[in-house]
DNA sequence: TAAGTATGTGGCTATATTGCCAAATACACA
DNA sequence: TGTGTATTTGGCAATATAGCCACATACTTA
């Protein structure tokens, strides 16, 4: 039942994980909007510059950013357009949280 | 840039994380055809009923799953329907891997 | 070639995650 | 009440992750 596809479920984790951190979602969202160098990402970022290099090796091994080096930089892209509409979807759980938490408030009467 | 959204970002990365797992992908799909008590999903995945019922309870904390006890056992579902959509794009991910893969192969000219 | 800038890598520590076992809890039913 | 079944929780060991520093590499330009 899951033994028959668990290879499916695992590289479909590995996906999920390495945009599964909020500095990796920050650069999936900036890279909708056009290409970025790294410098410029470690610089909205505001961590070490290794870091955030690690972040995007971890995106490029998931297929989620190329890069593409032009002289002394190199510059990162998305490689999938949809990643867009997970955020909707991430965004319907978030609000339902919301209301879990305005309905716990609620009951104890705050 | 990075800093004042920080919360948001921590938030969504929450989510993905939940998601991030090959036993919790497997779970959120089979909730997709309906409910299903801790035992099912035990039986189907084969591991250890305790380990079934943590990743459960990081998919309810996320607000992914809702539970519903009736007598003996407790069944799960899904909050959020609009999951489904998120398998389409990360299909697309593993299909732009493929290709690299592919590539890579004729490169070497196997 | 030398010096400077931009990235990537290795190594380290702190922390988080996974999955098992054992034990606790909850419920059903005799 | 006692027994069996379903689920959760605590604890532990193995493994993975994040972020920093130091260092290596690549490219540019003087």
């Amino acid at each position: 039942m899951f033994q028959e596809r668990k290879k499916y479920f695992e590289a479909r984790a590995k996906v999920l994980k390495a945009m599964a951190h909020p500095s990796r979602l920050f650069i999936i969202e900036e890279l909708e909007k056009g290409e970025r160098c790294v410098c410029e990402l470690t610089e909205m970022i505001g961590v070490d510059v290794s870091t955030i290099s690690k972040h995007l090796s971890t995106l490029k091994q998931a297929g989620i950013v190329a890069d593409d080096k032009r002289g002394n930089q190199v510059f990162y892209q998305l490689r999938v357009p949809c990643i867009l509409n997970f955020f909707g979807c991430v965004e319907s759980v978030l609000e339902l949280q919301a209301q879990d938490h305005a309905a716990v408030l609620a009951v104890v009467g705050k």
